[in-house]
RNA sequence: CGGGGUGUAGCUCAGACUGGUAGAGCGCUACGUUUGGGACGUAGAUGUCGCAGGUUCAAAUCCUGUCACCCCGACCA
């Protein structure tokens, strides 16, 4: 390579640190919210150009890239075909699915010149199925798995959090196709295994859970999080069996202990005002626990419906909806509904003389001596019993799992932890084949829908969650599978000492011959300024070439994570590193 | 979409109530001194005060409209 002129280096550009427009910043920008986009922002990653719209500056690309390179081989490894689809999707694909009218106006619409329909894609569910239709022919084809990452744009309500939630993100999104549901089950396993994989190579701390999977219902959804106290999402798990699912989808086991026996007789206790669980358990002096919470919620051809739930415990909007009878999406009653059903007002309501349908979670089936509502103004009951004083109604599971719950697998307790979403993996079955008349010959020539499953990453999602989980007060701290760069050079007085400019250019030399992404801090800048930058842009491996350690032959290595240096020979400094790099 | 807030230099923000020459710190440029944890000095560059209209002798400042962005909620999954 010929030499730069008027430069000190022989280096590639895009290893100086001074050629990178990364303009670190020691303020926080106003726009950030969360650690994750101020860092990205700090240490110049990325930029934003309009709401939930990012571009990706170099040093933050070449993270995006570890990790799309990470997905790509696990993809290929897992046999899945690599093809890419066009961002533009005509709007007819979508009218065929019916998701046209479903999307909402998360789905960006356009027209083109000629005023036909177009929307820029959210996902390629149609797309894909339009190419198996026409490409597939035979029952010889399957299974198939297609994968593409792409762009996709969807046009959040309120884009937020910097890349994390943005309107326009990279997506691995990968779609399998198979003749009959056996084999999608067996395609969803070695997705689920793939993904495994990935983000077990990405190094960071995940979990798979299982998912809400809609009207299907049955165990065809997982999701993979990123585990991080930030996180948006609440994900369960058992510390004594396999148990994992996300808040909306996990149950706990029902109670095992059977009910107690009555023992107080039933009272009815003035309760003037008090209207919420708080307000009634303060002023009877009773635990939540030993109350009744009952909603009453729209329900299917304007017949209200009562869930009654205990006083400590939520509803899980999720579940509800799936009982018969539920007004999809789930609203709670008016007070004119709710009077209409129990003859009083909210705030006093209680399943006893309910003119309506009534489910009952697990837990308030299990209480006896409970306190509920009187279904009278200012009213309430005490010493309510199940059968005695009023019926049961339909037992169901309506409630959030709450931390201590039993695992429904029967081991363990359920643990409570937030999450990042970066990965879902869903078995559609034919959702998208019987509309869109996607369809191969089987071996008796009978024709057959295709069975499909959809499998999902969020790339550019994975490397904010990787700061989400990973970062101290001085900065990021990349794991070493997807940080920029593995080394960082840090020469001081390197403009002054033709010394450390020797030892730098030898180590820089040595590294990258086997093949080390190191970053050279070539700046004439101070040794603060150099120890700062380093530690924000959180390269894992740092080496330190400076006068004073090269006087006896030394240079000083430090890990990202560690807050000490370490002295090591500059004579022994590849086999020193190597070990360090675990290479 | 409802509520709240903010738009002034690349970044963080003063200035606005009470109208009168466009500001600070950081960053940037040049030179010099400095060089192991965000140096110092000197000199400098950088603004359609979001935009449009109005009031006024005079508008960053007051009024109207509008756009953008942020936060909370709802929505979405």
């Amino acid at each position: 390579m010929p030499p730069f002129p008027g430069r000190i280096f022989q280096y590639s550009e895009r290893m100086r640190l001074s050629q990178y427009p990364i303009n670190t910043m020691k303020e926080t920008p106003a726009e950030a919210e969360v650690v994750s986009h101020q860092l990205m922002l700090r240490a110049g990653l990325v930029r934003r150009l309009a709401a939930g719209l990012y571009s990706w500056l170099p040093m933050g690309l070449r993270v995006l890239k570890k990790v799309e390179r990470i997905v790509r081989e696990e993809m290929d490894r897992a046999g899945a075909l690599e093809l890419v689809m066009p961002v533009i999707q005509p709007g007819e694909l979508w009218q065929e699915s019916g998701r046209w009218r479903e999307y909402g106006p998360e789905l960006l619409r356009l027209k083109d010149r000629h005023e036909r329909d177009f929307v820029a894609g959210p996902t390629h569910e149609e797309v894909i199925t339009d190419i198996a239709r026409r490409e597939l022919k035979s029952y010889r084809q399957l299974p198939v798995n297609f994968y593409q990452i792409q762009t996709k744009f969807r046009d959040e309500v309120r884009p937020r959090f910097g890349v994390m939630r943005a309107r326009e993100f990279i997506m691995k999104d990968a779609y399998s196709f198979h003749l009959d549901e056996a084999s999608l089950a067996a395609g969803y396993r070695e997705m689920y295994e793939a993904y495994s994989r990935i983000f077990t190579r990405t190094g960071l701390k995940f979990r798979a859970v299982r998912a809400d999977s809609g009207a299907i219902g049955g165990d065809l959804s997982q999701e993979f999080h990123v585990l991080a106290d930030s996180g948006e999402d609440v994900i369960v798990f058992s510390d004594g069996d396999d148990y994992a699912a996300n808040l909306e989808a996990a149950v706990a086991a029902p109670p095992a202990t059977p009910r107690p026996a009555p023992r107080e007789p039933l009272r009815r206790v003035p309760t003037p005002g008090a209207r919420t669980i708080e307000a009634v358990a303060g002023l009877l002096g009773v635990d939540a626990a030993l109350c009744l919470k009952t909603l009453i919620v729209a329900g299917t051809e304007g017949a209200p419906v009562a869930l009654v739930l205990r006083g400590d415990h939520e509803l899980n909007a999720v579940k509800a909806q799936k009982l018969p009878g539920v007004f999809t999406p789930l609203r709670l009653a008016s007070a004119e509904e709710v009077r209409a059903v129990s003859g009083t007002e909210p705030g006093y309501v209680g399943p006893v003389g309910l003119k309506c349908r009534v489910y009952t979670d697990h837990a308030a089936l299990a209480l006896a001596d409970f306190v509920c509502g009187a279904n009278e103004k200012d009213l309430h009951l005490t010493g309510v019993n199940w059968e005695r004083d009023v019926q049961a109604g339909l037992p169901a599971d309506l409630r959030n799992v709450v931390e201590g719950d039993p695992s429904p697998l029967g081991r363990g307790t359920l643990r409570i932890a937030r999450g990042i979403e970066v990965g879902h993996i869903f078995q559609l079955g034919t959702k998208y084949s019987t509309p869109m008349k996607a369809a191969v010959l089987d071996e008796a020539g009978r024709e057959v829908t295709l069975f499909m499953g959809c499998y999902g990453i969020g790339v550019t999602r994975i490397v904010a969650a990787a700061i989400e989980q990973n970062h101290d007060e001085r900065g990021i701290i990349w794991p070493d599978p997807i940080a920029p760069f593995q080394v960082v050079l840090v020469p001081l007085n390197l403009q002054k000492s033709a010394r450390v400019r020797e030892a730098t250019d030898r180590l820089y030399a040595e590294l990258s011959a086997e093949g080390v992404e190191v970053l050279v801090d070539d700046r004439d800048a101070r040794p603060g300024v150099k120890f700062a930058d380093a530690e924000l842009l959180g390269i894992p491996h740092r080496v330190v070439i400076a006068e004073r350690g090269l006087e006896s032959g030394q240079l000083e290595y430090r890990h990202r994570t560690e807050s000490t240096s370490t002295d090591f020979p500059l004579g022994e400094a590849l086999q020193f590193l190597r070990a360090r790099l675990g290479r």
